[in-house]
RNA sequence: GGGCGUAUAGCUCAGCGGUAGAGCUCUGGUCUUACAAACCAGCGGUCGCAGGUUCGAUCCCUGCUGCGCCCACCA
């Protein structure tokens, strides 16, 4: 490319129009103005005509609505819309949707808690309901189901309005005519569709096997939604009794589950219980009789190395029942206590008469009792001793999980089946991660999994399973022959719809039929966003052009989940991963490294945040963090970004009230200094664009900054006086081309990071957003443009001059009555085409002597400061 | 116990096989007509420890230690 030729750094401008300048550019308000602004033309359109390889596609994870945000949430989502506006640039339909996780248990929380009620399905509908006037959150009011969900239904939607509205005001791309929630009629269809076919296919199945239970909420967990915490109890050293009365001591912390004791279990090489293997013992206080087997799980050196087993205190008592063919004891019921009636198996004086201090309590309670007859009768050994072990918790719960046996369904997740983990880790392989490290993350999770997924919920606010059952002339449900509708009927509720060829009012006769009662899981119903959002089964035009997408964001706690669960359904659907790309973004910690959360009372509420800062400096502060690292909160970085956003007003006002509309014309740029100006800026771009290609944000902002703060600090100054003279020449129009030019280029440079002032600054001298103008194209570039080390080399004469000033602690304006440069050869070429600026920069009035001294890397300067006036 | 990450200036973080960088903080200075919520200049580090590879290691390898996260751990 020759010297004349435009390079790619600028668009060709539109016709000249007036430059409007205000005279005090303020950040205050840039949010409220171009937001609407933005709304009103839609600015961020999914432009649904551009094909598949034109189309950028993104799954943004729909927050949980009830919940609350702090600042580590919009963080999160400015990654994902830094991506977005870059894509964007690029040329792509970018197809950015935002959905709403509204369903489940997190909604029912908020709605009883909100409103001081409960849900009774017995209750029968009242259509006059109206919520309690004063709640009472230590008395709920019980209330039907309709009722109940309608209460969920009115309530997601003003918190999906106040969501909408700060998203906005972060300045997130979405398009917002493509938004969805997780209850509402497409995610129903989509969820029981996806759920037929995965029945349909032995994807999904219905078992009745032990499953962690969460007594509080009275339903199912899943795997994923556990979380170990420290729990506190006692080992209780018990005896059970050979036949001969000889004792066998085991330790429990759990004495209350000895009625449900199947077995006692040692390991088949500890030779300490070598010779009671194949015999029995009896229980201490119910005197049941119970085998004593050998079982590899069982360690000699814990506990007293023998263990009772029962069903079911630990998933280890699972692995033995099922490995040992155990019989079933079940003692604790899903409200978390003992059964009221004696259980078979202890109905013989005087166990039964022992059990009836323990029928009907609480866990807790039915300890306290438990120790009580061992103590009676002899059988505790020593006081009961603290100590601090792991129970399985619901995330969202306060009680450890217990395990009881219930009817579930499941869809499969390679957690019993190794063929099938193999290739969902694969399926992982498939994807870029972003770090590469966070795969790890996922084949771990993978790796560990110990059972299929549990994705039925015994609650109320969910989709429900389009699923009946028949029954007998007992009116017993016939689990192995479930009703089905087609996928034509759905979305259904089977607690309200009647299958095929019933009538309602068999619903629950002999002969008859009943609805499955659960409802999914969120997880069930979220892990098919990309389907939701991308038009799956109602419009394939659309789904052609976004599946499979391009990138799928969230922070790393939600691998085990979200994204696993995604890849499971589309390994079934579509035999591939949903996306090509996983960003994970990490935590914004609290300044001492504690994640932050509204019960630690360390969450920083994002709303004062964005209200003191402005929404640029939030973003800016956002993409100053990388992919996946964890970084604590500090305001003091709040500041900086707002500063550079000032900056960005300032420079610009400066750029234009002085120079005018003037065409970003490289073709003006004929002076070497302003040549070079425009090397670094095209070298910028060419980062900038590689680290974006590469999701590194970061370095993309931290090039483009760079070069900005130079612009200003430097070649502003260095060229103000002759960009700003009042004769016309060349050397003038050539300062005013490459101001113009880098000001048209940093400002979309900056555009994803800094909507808001880009915007703004745009306007004043474009037409139309700049979020609809193209990302600078380096890579169309010639290299020619000039010899960016030469600003190096004049800024180093000029930081030396300065440096004179600043140690004689004068003014920047002080006189320089001589100042010699020193430095290696080249560098003095570039000092020498800059001297007439340097002189005017540097108040030089004498004489400005050049000295070759190539043992310097750099320019040194000596400067003679004149007398100050008197 | 298994896995992953991380350790660089007081703080937050870049960096890289050729004897260290930025921002913030701090110190001193300057009203300089875009910006005093600004600008200019400066102070500040044996790059966690110990080995190894190399002409040369902050960087690569091994081990150790600290910190963080994920998973497992309920007898």
């Amino acid at each position: 490319m020759t010297d004349t030729q435009q390079p790619p750094l600028s668009t060709p401008t539109s016709l000249p129009r007036p430059v409007v300048v205000p005279d005090k550019p303020a950040l205050e308000g840039l949010e409220e103005k171009w937001s609407a602004v933005w709304k009103a033309d839609d600015t961020y359109r999914f432009d649904r005509s551009q094909p598949r390889e034109r189309v950028y596609a993104i799954d943004t994870p729909p927050p949980t609505v009830s919940g609350s945000l702090h600042v580590g949430h919009i963080y999160s989502y400015t990654h994902t819309d830094l991506v977005a506006r870059y894509q964007r640039m690029r040329g792509k339909a970018v197809f950015y949707p935002m959905g709403w996780d509204d369903n489940g248990l997190p909604t029912e929380r908020r709605v009883q808690n909100y409103y001081g009620v409960r849900c009774d399905p017995s209750l029968p509908h009242d259509p006059d309901f109206t919520p309690p006037e004063k709640p009472d959150p230590k008395r709920q009011v019980p209330i039907d189901r309709p009722s109940f969900i309608g209460l969920c239904e009115a309530l997601v939607e003003e918190d999906e309005q106040v969501f909408e509205s700060l998203w906005r005001t972060l300045g997130l791309s979405c398009d917002w005519k493509e938004s969805y929630t997780t209850i509402g009629p497409k995610s129903q269809q989509v969820s029981q569709t996806a759920f037929l076919r995965n029945f349909a296919r032995g994807e999904a199945y219905l078992a009745d096997a032990p499953t962690m239970w969460d007594v509080t909420y009275q339903t199912a967990v899943a795997q994923a939604e556990m979380e170990a915490r420290d729990y506190p109890g006692h080992y209780h050293r018990v005896a059970f009794h050979r036949p001969d009365g000889t004792p066998v001591h085991i330790e429990t912390t759990r004495p209350e589950l000895i009625p449900a004791c199947v077995a006692l279990i040692a390991h088949p090489d500890d030779e300490r219980y070598q010779h009671l293997f194949g015999s029995t013992v009896t229980s201490p206080v119910f005197g049941v009789e119970l085998p004593v087997v050998a079982h590899p799980a069982a360690e000699a050196d814990k506990g007293a190395g023998i263990a009772m087993c029962c069903t079911f205190g630990d998933l280890t008592d699972v692995l033995w029942w099922r490995e040992l063919q155990l019989p079933m004891r079940v003692l604790i019921g899903r409200d978390g206590r003992l059964h009221r009636e004696t259980p078979e198996w202890l109905a013989s004086e005087p166990a039964a008469a022992a059990y009836a201090d323990l029928a009907g309590k609480t866990t807790f309670s039915a300890r306290e009792a438990m120790v009580g007859l061992l103590r009676e009768s002899g059988d505790l050994d020593g006081e009961p001793t603290p100590t601090q072990r792991k129970a399985n918790f619901y995330e969202n719960g306060d009680k450890p999980l217990e395990i009881v046996a219930t009817r579930q369904w499941y869809i499969r997740n390679g957690g019993r089946d190794a063929e099938l983990r193999r290739e969902l880790v694969e399926r992982g392989d498939e994807i870029t991660w972003i770090p590469a490290h966070m795969r790890h993350r996922y084949d771990n999770w993978v790796g560990g999994l110990n059972g299929d997924w549990l994705i039925s919920r015994q609650r109320f606010f969910g989709i429900p399973f389009p699923v009946w059952y028949p029954l007998d002339g007992d009116g017993e449900p016939d689990y192995d022959h479930p009703l089905l509708p087609t996928e034509a009927e759905l979305p259904l509720d089977p607690s309200t719809d009647a299958p095929r060829g019933y009538d309602e009012d068999q619903r629950g006769k002999p002969g008859g039929f009943i609805g499955d009662p659960d409802v999914m899981d969120t997880w069930a119903t979220s892990s098919l966003t990309p389907q939701i959002a991308g038009g799956w089964l109602t419009d394939d035009d659309l789904w052609q052009r976004v599946y499979p997408y391009d990138l799928c964001t969230h922070a790393h706690d939600i691998i085990r989940t979200w994204l696993f669960s995604r890849v499971v359904r589309s390994h079934f659907e579509e035999h591939r991963a949903p996306w090509t790309h996983a960003m994970i973004s990490g935590f914004i910690v609290d300044p001492d490294r504690k994640k932050m959360s509204k019960s630690k009372g360390n969450a920083v509420v994002p709303t004062e945040i964005l209200d003191r800062y402005g929404a640029d400096a939030c973003r800016w502060r956002a993409a100053i963090g990388r992919p996946g690292l964890d970084s604590p909160f500090d305001e003091a970085q709040m500041k900086v970004g707002r500063r550079l956003a000032m900056k960005v007003l300032n420079a610009s006002k400066f750029v234009l009230g002085g120079v005018g509309a003037h065409d970003p014309d490289p073709a003006l740029v004929t002076e070497p200094i302003d040549r070079a100006l425009l090397a670094r800026l095209l070298d910028t771009a060419r980062q900038a664009t590689d680290a974006f290609e590469a999701y590194d944000y970061t370095t993309a902002l931290e090039v483009s900054e760079r070069f900005f703060w130079h612009f200003c600090d430097d070649y502003l100054e260095l060229v103000k006086e002759r960009a700003y003279a009042d004769e016309p020449s060349p050397a003038r129009e050539s300062a005013r081309g490459a101001l113009a030019v880098a000001l048209h280029t940093v400002l979309r440079l900056f555009a994803p990071f800094l909507p808001y002032v880009t915007e703004e600054v745009w306007s004043w001298w474009q037409e139309g957003s700049i979020h609809h103008e193209r990302w600078p194209e380096p890579e169309v570039a010639g290299d020619t443009v000039g010899d960016a080390a030469m600003l190096d080399a004049v800024a180093a004469a000029l930081a030396g001059i300065r440096g004179a000033k600043s140690t004689a602690k004068v003014s920047m304006r002080a006189e320089v009555s001589r100042a010699e440069v020193r430095g290696p050869s080249a560098a003095l070429e570039a000092v020498r085409a800059a001297t007439d600026d340097l002189r005017k920069v540097g108040k030089i009035t004498g004489e400005l002597v050049l000295t070759v001294d190539d043992s310097l890397t750099e320019p040194e300067v000596t400067a003679e400061l004149a007398p100050a006036p008197a």
